[in-house]
RNA sequence: UGGGGAGUCGUCUAACGGCAAGACGGCAGACUCUGGAUCUGCUUUUAGGGGUUCGAAUCCUCUCUCCCCAGCCA
């Protein structure tokens, strides 16, 4: 896959470091901890690479866990969603598939020894209120009136918040820190809220449910993990999480943070992705135009494009914004490797070939990937009437353009040399068709004398053909960082309208008749295509372009600002 | 204005006191039965000031800019 010299990156460093000085007897454990509230995303897939890609480096392993300790919002669909994702990223978890949820005995029998040493108590006071006390950024907080209860009273209390014998809200169990540091998270931080809700794995067993900051490093430990990865916004955390460990005296695994992926033209937030779902914007988690995993299977990326795309942006902890070109060209780069090459035509112009025999059908032979011989050859059918794309016949074109215009000949690809002769017009001036001769001597499309020509067309027989439909895919936001928004502008302000472009009767060489769902292809001289998994059938095919060919054409037109309407 | 973090080509990343490098993008060109692929060349960088040093992106210092934090979310 990747071929460059592999660059290392501070964790990695981290971690020789550490093997070097024996910490953790030279063992890496990691994990990958996501909350089973949504889908993964492209986002996710460096966090995914980085801890399966380091413990596999360093002969260590990688747990999947799933970070499960909020009721509200978590759901087994999800849970499913994720373990099939990163399944097909291409990383194994082996036995290990943890849930936090699993901890959550162990997580209160902790909370009762911190109670004990005094370091945690029961407040009463309200969410409004723990606020109010919590002060602001500049200004310290004030200690809760709870904040000095007796052992024995926070003991029986915790026990019946436990019980259920109070109301959501009413109580809380917070870890006694600092109302005065000036790092919020350790002004008295909540450590259980009460939730008499269900949870989609313990069902009712519990309505008491641990918060992240308590729950993440307990888990880590339990789990032994060595090196707990995260991103920079928990880098505020790590005082808290290093507290926990440190209080209850248990195995404390390390806490490194790195800087979260930014791609141009998309946004990566949960609660975005949520939106753009739920008011309909896109056509669920897995819309091809979404940067979740499923929507860019279906799109038809490979996870070895991806995996690329991961290590090239490498690691660090500066935030940056990675241009998506990038992740096209390692999709176009896997692609161009392995996808076999069709000609389909989008936009079909219908082309007579008036010498061409009437009933006469030839096979011509084809070669499925120039990249790989190994890939044989198939047979396309030719006959008197194909279609063309409508872009590669001009009336009047521009010096720059060497397709097909009136009295000029180019080769229609593994086929023949053909001249245009003639344009037929309707009474609105529109084309459509156009007649012209071919060649006999440049069967297979060479000619003879040598003559060259300067463009080779890719067609399909009108009468062999099989129509088929394309979805046609542009970035979701016209702005590079729709996250910046302007002051009252939401970012779906930025969705381009032109993201989808669906392309009804489209004209696909007989051969793609069998194709199947996901399966991708070259359509020559256009792009990658796949067949959608979802609502593609046996007769009526629905492809998605996955992306285009690097496309020398179109910046000829936009440099030039020529009219594409011939 | 409290606490934490970050500043290297347009973008991303490397260089760990010793020639600022690679990739993507962009621009040219070569080649080509895909205006594809491939190949070649060019493009352009240490936020700023001061200091230490034979030598600083790297160490010290001051300044500037940007990001994160006031959920009973993760």
């Amino acid at each position: 896959m990747a071929n460059l010299p592999q660059t290392t990156n501070f964790i990695r460093d981290i971690i020789i470091e550490d093997i070097k000085n024996n910490k953790y007897n030279g063992k890496v454990i990691t994990r990958f901890p996501p909350e089973p509230n949504g889908y993964l995303h492209i986002g996710h897939a460096k966090s995914i690479c980085l801890n399966f890609g380091l413990a596999k480096e360093f002969n260590g392993k990688c747990n999947l866990r799933f970070d499960d300790t909020n009721p509200s919002k978590e759901e087994q669909k999800y849970v499913d969603a994720i373990i099939e994702d990163v399944k097909w990223l291409g990383f194994d978890w082996e036995d290990r598939l943890y849930y936090a949820s699993d901890y959550f005995e162990q997580f209160y029998n902790w909370a009762v020894e911190l109670i004990k040493a005094g370091k945690a108590y029961v407040c009463d006071l309200s969410s409004e209120e723990i606020k109010e006390y919590r002060g602001t950024l500049t200004e310290p907080g004030k200690e809760s009136p709870y904040r000095n209860r007796s052992i024995e009273e926070n003991l029986d209390l915790f026990e019946r918040m436990r019980k259920g014998e109070f109301k959501e809200g009413s109580r809380v169990l917070r870890a006694k820190i600092d109302m005065s540091s000036g790092n919020l998270n350790m002004r008295d931080p909540v450590m259980y809220r009460i939730k008499h809700e269900p949870h989609y794995r313990t069902g009712n067993k519990w309505c008491i449910y641990p918060m992240y900051d308590w729950a993440h490093g307990l888990s880590d430990s339990i789990e032994g993990v060595t090196h707990s990865i995260c991103t920079m916004e928990y880098e505020d955390h790590r005082p808290l999480y290093d507290w926990f460990l440190d209080q209850l005296n248990i195995y404390h695994p390390q806490q490194i943070e790195f800087a979260r992926l930014n791609l141009s033209h998309t946004v990566l937030s949960k609660r975005k992705l949520l939106k753009l779902v739920n008011e309909k914007y896109v056509d669920g988690w897995d819309d091809p135009r979404m940067p979740t995993l499923a929507g860019m299977r279906r799109r038809g990326y490979t996870p070895e494009a991806i995996r690329d795309f991961i290590e090239r942006i490498g690691v660090g902890k500066k935030e940056s914004l990675v241009d998506i070109a990038l992740l096209e060209y390692c999709v176009r780069k896997d692609l161009n490797e392995k996808a076999p090459r069709v000609m389909a035509v989008l936009n079909p112009l219908k082309v007579v070939i008036t010498n061409y025999p009437d009933d006469k059908v030839e096979y011509l032979q084809a070669i499925n990937n120039p990249e790989k011989p190994e890939m044989g050859v198939r047979e396309v059918p030719f006959s008197k009437i194909i279609y063309i794309e409508r872009d590669d016949f001009m009336e009047n074109p521009p010096k720059e353009f060497y397709r097909l215009t009136l009295n000029r000949e180019v080769r229609l690809r593994y086929a023949y040399y053909i001249k245009c002769i003639d344009v037929i017009k309707d009474g609105a001036g529109n084309i459509v068709e156009i007649h012209c001769t071919y060649d006999p001597e440049t069967r297979g499309g060479w000619s003879p004398d040598g003559r060259k020509v300067k463009s080779t067309l890719h067609w399909v027989s009108a009468s062999h053909c099989i129509e088929a439909e394309v979805r046609l895919y542009d970035y979701l936001f016209t702005k590079e960082r729709p996250d910046e928004t302007e002051e009252d502008e939401d970012f779906t302000n930025y969705i381009n309208p032109k993201s989808l472009e669906i392309l009804k009767s489209c004209k696909l060489e007989p051969s793609l008749a069998n194709a199947k769902p996901g399966s991708i292809y070259q359509f020559e001289r256009l792009g990658y295509f796949c067949v959608d998994t979802k609502d593609s059938k046996d007769g009526s095919l629905v492809f998605n372009k996955t992306v285009g060919l690097k496309d020398e054409w179109s910046k000829i037109l936009k440099k030039s600002n020529f009219n594409i309407s011939s």
